[in-house]
DNA sequence: CTAAATGGATTACGACGGTAATCCTTATCT
DNA sequence: AGATAAGGATTACCGTCGTAATCCATTTAG
């Protein structure tokens, strides 16, 4: 998979919920998507799982009378690239300041912390593990 | 200001440079784009000055024949719009998970943990000082 | 003085995205 | 069997966005 689709908004919406479950027949989705959130109409999400299979997000099969659909690319293949993305546009590519907003707005706890510190201290000693740089 | 305006990448761009350098007329910010990327033509940045007018984002006053702009909103509070409408849209509105994925994917540094924990430090001791909750 | 450049207002175009309808066929219910 | 519901293909509408032109008035350059 070279190029990861742009995915919109509200496309991630249907996106998240299929990398949770898949297969998913068409039905089965819509009725997710209108348990989670009563303003789904089937039509709208019709037309969005179209546009990600157009996009190369998706891919479908048919099952009797409905269509079967399954991811083309990961959650996170599609987070990596919306971070970029993100990042680049935001911040000029760096992330302190998205980080140094959620401390100052109470988003990012204590517990948070010291859990980062934790998975960040799990990932320095493979790295010191290996040698190389 | 209630509502933060939703700020286009391309926007973002022209925001980044009025924030950097305000009160600045057109011109002046015409010039600075095409230094920083000719692709930028005059009659696009003008256009999307006034829809950041319209939006909310910027006022101008005249000057002679000109326009000066400046920001009627603040970088921060347009990070931390465009902060949590990404948290929203890519992470489901957890912030755990992102940070899980930033530390993976090593767009997050020891020296970014560092600094985090200063500000939370900071953050914490005036909570204290204030006594109730 | 004339021609060219400049600055802003207005307009425009095509693609995109959210929202949904219409049409047709098939399946299900009464 | 007839009516209704369901599933998908196609179409449509409107606002947004990136891109830029046109028009007009004013300023600047030769």
């Amino acid at each position: 998979m070279l190029k990861i689709p742009k995915i919109t908004e509200t496309e991630w919406e249907i996106m998240r919920l299929i990398w949770t479950k898949h297969p998913i027949t068409s039905g089965e989705l819509i009725d997710q998507l209108s348990a989670q959130d009563r303003s789904w109409h089937p039509k709208t999400a019709r037309t969005l799982l179209g546009r990600l299979v157009k996009k190369g997000a998706l891919k479908y099969e048919p099952l009797g009378r409905s269509y079967v659909y399954e991811p083309l690319v990961t959650e996170e293949e599609c987070i990596g690239s919306a971070s970029e993305s993100f990042l680049d546009r935001v911040f000029g590519g760096s992330l302190q300041p998205m980080l140094a907003y959620f401390v100052k707005n109470q988003k990012l706890t204590k517990q948070d912390f010291k859990e980062l510190g934790e998975i960040l201290e799990g990932r320095e000693k493979p790295q010191n593990k290996r040698g190389k740089k």
